[in-house]
DNA sequence: TACAACATTG
DNA sequence: CAATGTTGTA
């Protein structure tokens, strides 16, 4: 039996936003610790792992583990029929072939109760090493989202390269090149200097990272992300996990031409939907105008060395819509590696992996 | 020979607007009290009321009754040359084959004259028995559009069951089911004690009614509708009905038609009002965004007995469209009856007629 | 993907 | 009051 109770609708609406173009169908694993969704889009390119923590809910409780298979689109039906602050309780029994939501308005007087048919999806919880990578870049998810739409505008992909100084997308197109270098500065090093550190304190939204004016835990939190330095990280890390296979995304180039029909090498299974994986520019202004980050330049790079390595960008477009999430992102790198983009929010975390494309062009 | 001077043209817009999609030529008919127009909708399943109170012009004029045949979406095209706050003349000579339309800026610095044609119209008017209903129920426009709009993304129908905790709405689709429950409240009895009372006494009155302050004629209005409440307030009115053909659609899923001519069961007085109980006169809000009622929420249920029907969302849907015309919204249903939905504003009413469906599925 | 409506800004 | 941008809907 699982009871979940969210202060706002607002987050899960949110966070379908920023999957529903990306997948179709996903199971929410639903334990003690929290639900977790893990899938990879429709042309199995991508991966998104979305984490939300029971200590983010008003209320949770989850007798056992089950896995709720949801067609994002009916989820998200749904979910717009919930006012932004409307509490939110999700319930599902046991034997649940339904997931029960039900919105409740704030002063009460008027509650909203809806029944999503719930399907089996196939479990394919892949093993996410817990990779370690050469670079890590912490910037504004608005600056991100920019970038990369307009980068898009002129090419197909960005070549990401990070050093010391700073981070430069740059894409070809026929039109027209362009790259966008974002420097290193010593006011993001402080705004961010323990961004997603330990997760006691910077539960809040991460909004208030923004007017950090101490800088003093801000070394130590670093140096300990440096110390990896050998090149070419695998992605294995522990093996811990069960008999999971490995997120092994087809490179990028070729993936991009199927959509739903794929069978692939998934064998996902039942109610597969057909879902266009296409990727459209949406900003971010979303989240809350009201702190327009002063700073918004910027970034915070931490590295061991160098890195390059090209991407789609129609996947990042369509990563960069959880800047409705979170008004930080990081973006973690080592070469030869999927590019790890992740938005921490108060309540959890969002995560996309995505395969650098091979023969950089 | 007509002349109707109108404040703002706004309304004419609005109200066009709100009408448009449901039928494309209706007959204004005009007269002494005003100007009325009454059609059903273009598949003879709904039927659109709407009237428009001599005086609530800033100066009207009308010799002698005449009908102006016109086509909905030219007028709406002519009126889109209307500035909102033009004053708007409208003009037609007794021979007219032609509607005059004058936007005056608020200045006198600039005059647009339109000249529209009109068409012959088969009068259909329907003898509209202003029917007692069961359950009379009182909320805000923008909820009731938000309710319809949510629930018709899941199904086509939506079940309407009123009883003295509140009202619900409910729906069910391929995907899911919902319902949403407005309870009534202490607020939004207060809310709406007098709505629609009318033009004697609370003309100025009723929006303060609203606010905490004044205590003392509060409590009386309140009473007064509270009374009634518990005692089920007797929706009597009167039944003054002519010997007109009545309004008998089609149950909603089929259509058929059904015409017929002769004016309202609306006789002499003009300022008379055959209300509802205490429903009438009085404008909703400022209809502009202006109020947003903070207390949103909330219903006024009266009601003499449950009544549960079921009705097609998509007209609903469209019925919503009025809420630019009023902040209020009122919904008169017995069972086995057309639903009744009624937007009152400043100046006159606009009430839309649906036959429930039959076999509730 | 395109169109319409709403909100915001100048 | 008009224009533009943004959001939501078809």
């Amino acid at each position: 039996m699982l009871e979940a109770r969210l202060q706002e609708a607002a987050l899960l609406k949110r966070l379908l936003d920023s999957i529903k173009e990306l997948v179709t169908d996903a199971n929410f694993e639903c334990n003690e610790e929290g639900i977790n969704l893990q899938a990879m889009d429709n042309s199995h390119v991508a991966l998104v792992a979305v984490k939300l923590e029971a200590t983010g809910f008003k209320k949770y409780r989850c007798d056992r583990p089950m896995p709720l298979g949801v067609n994002l689109n009916s989820l998200t039906k749904v979910l717009k029929c919930a006012k932004d602050d409307d509490i939110c309780i999700i319930k599902a029994s046991d034997d649940a072939d339904v997931l029960n939501l039900v919105y409740e308005a704030r002063s009460s007087d008027r509650i909203a109760e809806y029944d999503m048919k719930l399907m089996d999806i196939d479990a394919e919880t892949l093993g996410i090493p817990d990779t370690e990578y050469d670079a890590r870049v912490t910037m504004t998810a608005s600056e991100f989202t920019r970038i990369v739409r307009d980068l898009s505008q002129l090419g197909e992909s960005v070549r990401i390269e990070v050093s010391k100084e700073g981070v430069r997308f740059a894409s070809e197109g026929e039109a027209a090149n362009g790259n966008v270098l974002l420097k290193q500065t010593e006011a993001a090093r402080e705004k961010y200097a323990n961004y997603g550190k330990e997760d006691e304190e910077a539960k809040e939204e991460d909004d208030e990272d923004d007017e950090e004016g101490s800088s003093s835990k801000k070394k130590i939190k670093k140096e300990k992300n440096m110390k990896k330095e050998d090149a070419d990280v695998e992605m294995e890390g522990e093996d811990e996990d069960e008999e999971q296979e490995e997120f092994k995304p087809k490179s990028d180039d070729e993936g991009e031409e199927e959509q739903d029909e794929d069978e692939e090498d998934k064998k996902s299974s039942k109610k597969r939907k057909k879902a266009p994986a296409k990727s459209n520019g949406k900003p971010a202004k979303k989240v809350k105008k009201s702190d327009e980050t002063p700073t918004d330049g910027g970034v915070l790079i931490e590295m061991n060395q160098h890195v390059s390595l090209t991407f789609s960008l129609k996947y990042l477009v369509n990563f960069s819509k959880s800047s409705a999430l979170s008004n930080t992102v990081q973006l973690m790198m080592s070469n030869d590696v999927p590019l790890l983009v992740s938005y921490k929010f108060g309540q959890g975390e969002i995560k996309y992996y995505l395969a650098p494309k091979i023969g950089e062009e």
